[in-house]
DNA sequence: CTGAAAGCGCTTACAG
DNA sequence: CTGAAAGCGCTTACAG
């Protein structure tokens, strides 16, 4: 049996009887043909089984695939399963959609040694989050279009939010109400992975290699404006934000003696604070009463569930909406910073 | 300012004073030269800017990519959000990742009109979910491979779910304790779009259309076992399964009348379930008192959160990585059936 | 172990 | 409106 090859541009253009250029104008270009001849073209076209001009040749003549690659710092397990990853590569995909680009998802983890070879097909790149090396920026073809989300690189354009101002209106709003025992659980923001109390000697990460950072220092703003001493504030750090992973980080604060247990939780991202209700309404510890909590992303699971979260919104989609439109030079690439908006719900009213 | 062109592996060729099979061989086939010079010429590209050989030539010369296409029926802003297909996706990713390959996402909804020619760039197609117009498949190309998810394509292998047997089981299991009023909530299982109760005039989607046709199936099969005509059940439809457009019709049910409104409410997915939960939370009704209910998928949500969910659990990750498997080879291209099981949670003891 | 050369399937000035 | 021809950047037998 002869192997079914595809059939070409070339063998349709023989087949028909006219020149390569009229194929290929017929597809690209229908100005440059009679609608009656190009009419004739495509109705054999798809008589024949030929579906269009394959896509690699296609790129390589032209230098473009209409190919935008996502890179993203975590697994695309995690990635994927993630509210707020999840709306940003909604944002993306939804511009590229409506300008017919395609999203080619990337990890930047997954073999920490080197992109995939298939990447240099990508027309841009849009980074979300740190990578674990800088290396990896280096495997990117340098001429293309490059924009990083959540994080800053030198001679690129950025999308960000206020994340340090954000954590210090949230912050204020709940020290307003007397606490006795605030606590702040942090994600990923010490040197050394560590899933619990963080205790005084553990280094922090920089603020150039966390974006929690920022989030830290606006709540610690608010600690020192409210008269408490943020070094008396007593931490968490979380490794990585699901159920799972915060469960028994959670289960350790909430299970400390009367005395001790926190009755203000900082959270730093709404899948904490979703956890951290979970897991108290399990323990008959009644929200607000005797446990405030706040989060941070505004995720819609935190808003239609009781108790609804007080949180800072950020607008996650819209995020990716921006930088999508900066690789396809739908707007200037430039630096950009989002506000965030505090919603104040039944966990910290 | 001349424009940066990307250096190419002739330049770096003629540059080191080798052929260009050299660099070739230097970076896809370590073992045809010597370590030494294979060392040379990729720390000299390295300080050149070459970063390797560039996709788009690659996949044209060798006719592979190492992309793979997934083609949702969804729009990618609803597939993306959808913890079920979030999961299938991050299956299908996970194993794609492990061969180096890589994951392009492609609407089928888009424009319905076509798809985009980016996708003939795939060495291979994964279809999830029923697509609206066949028109579409022929736009790819016939000679690479292609699994379909969760629907039936002739001539080409298939990942599937029992799920006449699933709801078969959760719905027998449901009626062992006496009902009065069962309902059905279907998801988008109506020839007209609905959002609400299902008249008796109203035409459903043949089961080749819908996999919920199957479900429905199931549960009317342990229907009439257990006595009750299933054409006394009272049916809602609802057209997507997300939070806000679930609520409508949920709260039109939970607000009749008490005599009326069903005290056992069998939904096809955990999406509709968890909105019940929600809303019948927000009025006061007791779980599984007042109401019993059961889901479809298993989705995490459903598991951590009081009261847990009643459901029938498929192991969409798992079904990811069975498509990814077929389609890369590593396991053959058949039919495949997987089967789900009952998690008993608080919703229906 | 290395080099010269063909060709993957297109698009695009250019000439007619 | 149409055709002949160059060339995008690689990989791969093949000969040496």
């Amino acid at each position: 049996m002869i192997p079914p090859r595809r059939i070409t541009l070339k063998d349709l253009a023989r087949e028909l009887g006219v020149s390569t250029a009229t194929i290929s104008n017929a597809f690209n270009r229908p100005d440059q043909l009679s609608p009656k001849l190009r009419e004739h073209i495509l109705t054999e076209a798809r008589r024949l089984g030929y579906s269009g001009p394959d896509a690699r040749a296609r790129s390589l003549r032209t230098g473009r695939s209409r190919i935008i690659a996502v890179m993203l710092a975590e697994s695309l397990t995690y990635s994927l399963n993630d509210a707020v990853s999840s709306e940003l590569l909604s944002g993306i995909a939804e511009v590229l959609d409506t300008r017919g680009h395609t999203l080619l998802l990337l990890s930047g983890r997954q073999n920490a040694a080197s992109v995939p070879g298939a990447s240099s097909i990508a027309d841009g790149f849009i980074i979300y989050g740190l990578m674990p090396s800088l290396k990896l920026f280096s495997d990117l073809p340098p001429e293309r279009p490059l924009v990083a989300v959540d994080f800053d690189i030198e001679d690129h354009a950025t999308v960000h939010v206020d994340n340090e101002p954000g954590c210090y209106a949230i912050a204020r709003h709940a020290l307003r109400t007397p606490t006795r025992r605030p606590a702040v659980i942090n994600l990923r923001l010490t040197e050394q992975p560590c899933n619990g109390r963080i205790g005084d000697d553990q280094a922090l990460l920089s603020a150039e290699r966390t974006i929690t950072r920022a989030r830290l220092a606006g709540f610690q703003r608010a600690f020192v404006e409210a008269g408490i001493d943020p070094a008396e504030v007593p931490m968490w750090n979380i490794e990585e934000n699901t159920f799972k992973v915060c469960t028994p980080v959670i289960e350790e604060i909430l299970d400390l003696p009367d005395a001790e247990r926190p009755d203000l939780l900082l959270c730093m991202s709404d899948r904490i604070a979703l956890t951290v209700v979970t897991l108290a309404e399990q323990r008959g510890l009644r929200i607000p009463e005797d446990l405030r909590l706040t989060g941070f992303d505004g995720i819609a699971e935190g808003q239609y569930r009781a108790p609804r979260l007080t949180t800072i919104r950020q607008d996650s989609t819209e995020k990716g909406r921006i930088a999508a439109r900066m690789i396809l030079g739908m707007e200037p690439a430039e630096s950009r910073v989002m506000t965030t908006e505090m919603m104040i719900g039944d966990t910290c009213p």
